[in-house]
DNA sequence: CCATTGTGGTTCATTTTTGAAACACCGAAG
DNA sequence: CTTCGGTGTTTCAAAAATGAACCACAATGG
């Protein structure tokens, strides 16, 4: 029964083949992208599988038996086979198309990713983008959204993520303003805050910043308009440097250098992992956003 | 190009379908005599370099992806060839030893044929006779089975089938319900029937046989129980006359002749057609078979 | 309700496979 | 003749794959 089908190793198959084409252990190893030695080794052991030889050894090469003669058909025809698998599970996504509800925060719509989701618009044309901008997460669990992207140090566990790249934040503010505290020295400045970070207006982690003694004076939880108060010269402000550096009107603040945030991170669902558009939205994106690393990292220390 | 070959060990698609049939990893992995958790992995590693899932994992079993429902027929086919080049090493033997895998119906379990099967053994002591009872066609194709023994009216083209006899079958019953029909002239006579024969009480084969009234009360599709039935008193049945004359229990009811029925069929593999102990053991069982003509044609105009 | 069975997942010691290097050999070219 | 570049083979440490033993969980059947 199918004893003897599973009784040999198919992968020998792709080594007899190479061999076979090659006319050398050490042609075939290579074509195979193995070494010689477990060429020859996978050789010996298919052989002894079927108990025959299928390949006179000679100082010169490898030279098919009549067997292994007889053989290569099949081997052939096996590799058809795994050739047109291959290239259907290689060709399953050429032209993927439906929509895609993208859920992001508001920050990312400042970005240049916003650039990658024109560039993959246009190269998928049959793909419809969608998006949700909210500041909480979405409950991809509840199908709110297909892909989530977020910028955060961590995510829960109970959702299928890649992290994309760990970012750097510096403090921002507008030109006028870096004049300023090059001017001044650092008197009176002020932070324009996050909102979460309630409580007494000189929350803890100011003292860690290169200005300590600047006074949270104003809060905000919309990264847009954070961004519009630091670039109206209200004060400094953290930014993730990727948000930040594309705004004319900010600069980072003096006498310090860029740290490291959160990260950026793709979310979906489990269901929708091997769905053709999703894969391709996610692939294109992490692969567009990692090739302008430095735009994120901004020489931040990983 | 052969990248994308190289790329995956082939020997995981023997996995993959090992998991596909059993739709467990334990099943996958005991009909490949490997590990589960080897089984396992050898599946994450295969969905990793197609970067897409084939399995939906649950607590109950893997279910093909849609991706796996479509990859599965490119999988069978890559196993044909595989099988089909392990038919060559196998067959290439020349004196009749080793085994042969036979595929039949139940129904032959109960015929002659077995005393055959008996004598073949005898007279070929390095033959290994190994029997798989089955009321499918056994996939010659897949290896499943050298030489299938099929009881039917025709075969499909895709394999080769030598055509040993066309057999008759007649109207059985037990000894005492022929009695009976002889007695009440057919009152309140019932059919066993086939399964298949799905409907109402009445097919429209009924109409035809020389018991065109009798009320078709039972139905089964495993021909021993069949006749168990029959020799038990239940009914008239149709059955082929070299099964049921054997049966002590069992007569021909009375008004009727054997007719024409299916054909006793030898089918092997293309490849296997030269094999020594193959050729040997088709042989010996049409010479057998044939040469007890009359049993099986039973006086049935050919 | 709990015990049982069967599922996939995980861990870890063990086995197997692999690759790099050294080896022995051959044939052709200098 | 030697040299050189090419064979296949062998060796051995490192890496990878494997299997056994667990685990947690879900369904099943008393």
């Amino acid at each position: 029964m199918s004893d003897r089908l599973s009784n040999f190793d198919w992968d020998d198959l792709r080594f007899f083949l190479a061999v076979a084409r090659s006319g050398t252990l050490r042609g075939g190893a290579e074509a195979i992208r193995a070494n010689h030695a477990t060429v020859s080794r996978r050789l010996t052991s298919l052989e002894r599988g079927i108990k025959a030889r299928l390949f006179d050894r000679t100082k010169s090469g490898l030279k098919l038996t009549q067997l292994g003669e007889e053989l290569l058909p099949h081997a052939l025809r096996v590799e058809d086979e795994i050739a047109a698998a291959s290239r259907f599970v290689a060709g399953r996504d050429s032209h993927p198309s439906g929509q895609i509800h993208v859920s992001m925060p508001s920050g990312i719509s400042h970005t240049s990713i916003v650039d990658d989701f024109a560039e993959f618009s246009r190269e998928y044309e049959e793909i419809e983008l969608s998006f949700q901008v909210t500041n909480t997460f979405a409950d991809l669990a509840r199908r709110e959204a297909d892909v989530s992207i977020r910028y955060a140090y961590e995510v829960t566990d109970d959702v299928v993520g890649r992290r994309v790249l760990r970012c750097a934040r510096a403090v921002y503010c507008a030109a006028d303003y870096a004049k300023r505290i090059n001017d001044d020295g650092g008197e009176g400045l002020t932070w324009i805050g996050w909102n979460e970070d309630e409580g007494d207006k000189t929350a803890p982690w100011i003292k860690k910043t290169p200005f300590p003694h600047a006074r949270l004076r104003h809060r905000i939880n919309e990264v847009a308009t954070q961004v519009a108060m630091a670039a109206a010269g209200m004060g400094l402000t953290f930014l993730p440097c990727f948000m930040a550096d594309r705004n004319p009107g900010l600069v980072r603040a003096p006498f310090q250098d860029p740290v490291l945030d959160r990260s950026i991170w793709l979310l979906l669902h489990n269901d929708l992992r091997n769905t053709a558009r999703i894969r391709v939205f996610v692939d294109f994106l992490v692969r567009r956003i990692k090739s302008r690393r430095d735009e994120f990292v901004a020489g931040a220390v990983q």
